[in-house]
DNA sequence: AACACCTCCAACCGCAGTAAT
DNA sequence: GATTACTGCGGTTGGAGGTGT
């Protein structure tokens, strides 16, 4: 149970600030410097509760504070590291100067949720929502295979139906029955092998193994080194929710360019990773790295730097996704993510419904 | 012009962790 | 060890402004 509200008190002032109040705030932090917000306000002159000062202050009046949109790169590292941290504003906040946790939270949830929302990700998990895969599974079933009709061409639902992407899909969900499967064989092997990560910032915490990403999170590590540098230890033992895989859709019905796809590991086992690759492959779906090995770094393709992302941030390569008549600022930032993963999802399913 | 609806974000609330007594 | 005070954090809310009809 926590403390009573600290506003209580009557007389104390709720509600925006107004400029004097900033005003006073402002100097009194300058003369005497923040903390002890408890009997900061009396002294200030202010008739607000502490923590409303606090708030103020470091959500808004300190001078170290960044305006403005955030840049795309800004959203990037945001989405990596929620990826890893969940809601942890705090620290994702730490890493991104001049922008406050309560700023970032709100970004979040105004922009990014709905962006990844819209492109087919779960913004929890920052995996491909499977219920429209097996969705999309279920229709092909029922259509594709009917002469009568020529799916792809029905409801906008293009590359769902297109056979490479329908293998990819039940690799996808096969390998999500395989985690069912686990022995206690394996288990173990997860405690100490490659597997230990999991999913969930939180099971890291819980595990009673000496976990390197505690020391990650506590000691405010570079997570671009950690989760780039293919000799990093970590890197490659980390099983992040997301491994992000390229994926030339050549083969698909809707002409666009190279683009990613999204694989999810789960955490288990990289047969399963495998048993998705090799049905990709059988589908001569090629990989457009130049070595054709398949992108299995947790961020390498879908949040890479630029220099690193084979598909420029300012690619102009795709606009079908958005039809909602974002602002075009909207539309570049759509386009740019839509290369992070081109994985279309008619409007005709309710990608904004909860999974 | 007026109204309804939507979006966004500053601010608030409640809880948890920790230091001080 | 128990209680109180303080601070930080994440979730939620309310209202201003924008947009659609």
């Amino acid at each position: 149970m926590g403390k009573p509200p600290c506003c209580d008190k009557n007389g104390l002032k709720k509600g925006p600030w107004t400029a004097e109040e900033d005003q006073k705030l402002i100097d009194y932090i300058q003369k005497h410097g923040h903390g002890r917000w408890r009997t900061l306000p009396k002294n200030a002159g202010l008739k607000r509760c502490g923590k409303s000062c606090r708030l103020r202050w470091t959500n808004y009046l300190r001078p170290d504070i960044k305006r403005g949109k955030f840049s795309i790169e800004e959203e990037e590292t945001i989405i990596q590291l929620h990826s890893v941290l969940g809601n942890k504003w705090s620290a994702i906040a730490a890493r991104l100067p001049g922008r406050t946790d309560n700023e970032i939270k709100n970004y979040w949830n105004t922009h990014i949720k709905k962006k990844l929302l819209r492109m087919g990700i779960d913004p929890v998990t920052h995996s491909p929502r499977l219920d429209l895969l097996e969705l999309s599974s279920l229709l092909s079933s029922s259509l594709y295979n009917s002469s009568q009709l020529n799916p792809a061409g029905l409801l906008g639902f293009g590359s769902m139906f297109n056979p490479s992407f329908l293998n990819f899909a039940t690799a996808l969900l096969s390998s999500q029955n395989k985690t069912l499967e686990i022995s206690p064989e394996n288990i173990e092997q997860n405690q100490t092998g490659n597997f230990q990560c999991q999913n969930q910032y939180e099971t890291y915490q819980a595990n009673q193994v000496q976990n390197p990403i505690q020391g990650y999170t506590t000691s405010q590590a570079n997570l671009n080194h950690l989760s780039t540098n293919p000799n990093n230890n970590l890197s490659c033992q980390m099983s992040l929710p997301n491994l992000w895989q390229e994926y030339d859709r050549e083969n698909i019905s809707i002409s666009t360019p190279k683009g990613f796809f999204p694989v999810q590991n789960y955490g288990y086992h990289d047969s399963i990773n495998q048993s998705i690759i090799n049905s990709l492959a059988e589908n001569q779906a090629c990989f457009s790295d130049q070595n054709n090995i398949p992108n299995l770094s947790p961020f390498g393709s879908l949040l890479s730097t630029p220099s690193s992302n084979s598909t420029p941030l300012n690619s102009s390569s795709t606009t079908y996704v958005n039809n909602n008549g974002s602002s075009t600022e909207d539309i570049e930032r759509d386009s740019y993510c839509s290369n992070m993963l081109m994985f279309d999802v008619p409007n005709a399913l309710n990608v904004n419904g909860c999974v």
